[in-house]
DNA sequence: TATTGTTATACTCTATAACTATA
DNA sequence: TATAGTTATAGAGTATAACAATA
């Protein structure tokens, strides 16, 4: 169990070649982070660097064009992010005149986040870029139907978080 | 284009329900974050905490696995992580005795990095409780076969990066 | 007393830059 | 001159803790 001195012909030891990810191929967390760097490369060259948006800055805005409304806790929790970090993500949004707070009537404590018009075209843009980018990149491997399955069961994944 | 008075009845602004994710449904990226949050969380109960292992160096031990003899170089582009994050990682996998270096004969420069019989004994352990969590936290809302073709369609999607 | 949101602080992760040794 | 690896430093991201205002 010490020793493996019979140089082992059927580990080649690869210095230079492609290693074998076998072990890990079952592993959805590992497959997740894998192709999660080819998304991070996408988003940064569509989305990121062009428009100046931080990853969570752009989810929040895609996320308040279809809630119009919302209130930061439940940003927070469908994100999975601190109150804390969501506070941090609506200034800087408000500082670039993305979106607007208006304080709950009802409730006073709170303030209903909406999508200023600027905010609305870039979220417009963004989500035009990132769609074709991600097409583009993920269309070397996978077909349109895959590409949809795959947004399918990764939702359905997520889903009873 | 200013005003949205008209009281929208559409739009119920949904103080206190779920978001409606409908214009990132098929944004990839943001699926795989989400999906993300419950692997992550998988890992941190099944293999971070009680086995006191960080992710990428749950992933090193891993791929050493099925590599012996690999280089930090390899890690290094298999794992799109910079060399540097790799030497830090792997100096402290040795100083826990879970791998091991030999410098190589043929050129001086490199280092062939192998697990240790603990090492090995840590990754079978990982791998089995991650695949255990894993299978129970997704069985909630995928079936097997579904988390088998989630995982090839990652593997697909990553394939070419 | 619990909840919404904020500020201040600190920690983790990961990268860039500068360097050594070998090729 | 280029490459493998290391060290030192810095930055981005994200969290925890303490707080303010409202319910």
């Amino acid at each position: 169990m010490t020793t493996r001195r019979h140089a082992t012909p059927e580990t080649p030891r690869t210095p230079a070649a492609r290693l074998d990810e076998s072990p890990l191929r079952s592993v959805i967390g590992y497959q997740l982070a894998q192709a999660g760097v080819l998304t991070d490369r996408v988003f940064d060259a569509a989305v990121g660097e062009p428009l100046a948006l931080r990853r969570l800055e752009f989810t929040v805005l895609a996320l308040l064009h279809g809630n119009p409304g919302a209130l930061a806790r439940q940003l927070s929790r469908a994100l999975a992010v601190t109150p804390a970090h969501i506070a941090v993500t609506l200034e800087r949004l408000e500082g670039r005149a993305l979106i607007e707070r208006e304080r709950g009537t009802t409730d006073g404590r709170t303030q209903h986040l909406s999508l200023t018009a600027s905010g609305t075209a870039m979220v417009d843009r963004a989500l035009k870029a990132l769609q074709r980018g991600e097409a583009a990149a993920l269309g070397a491997n996978l077909s349109p139907a895959e590409q949809a399955m795959l947004a399918e069961l990764l939702h359905k994944a997520a889903a009873g978080r």
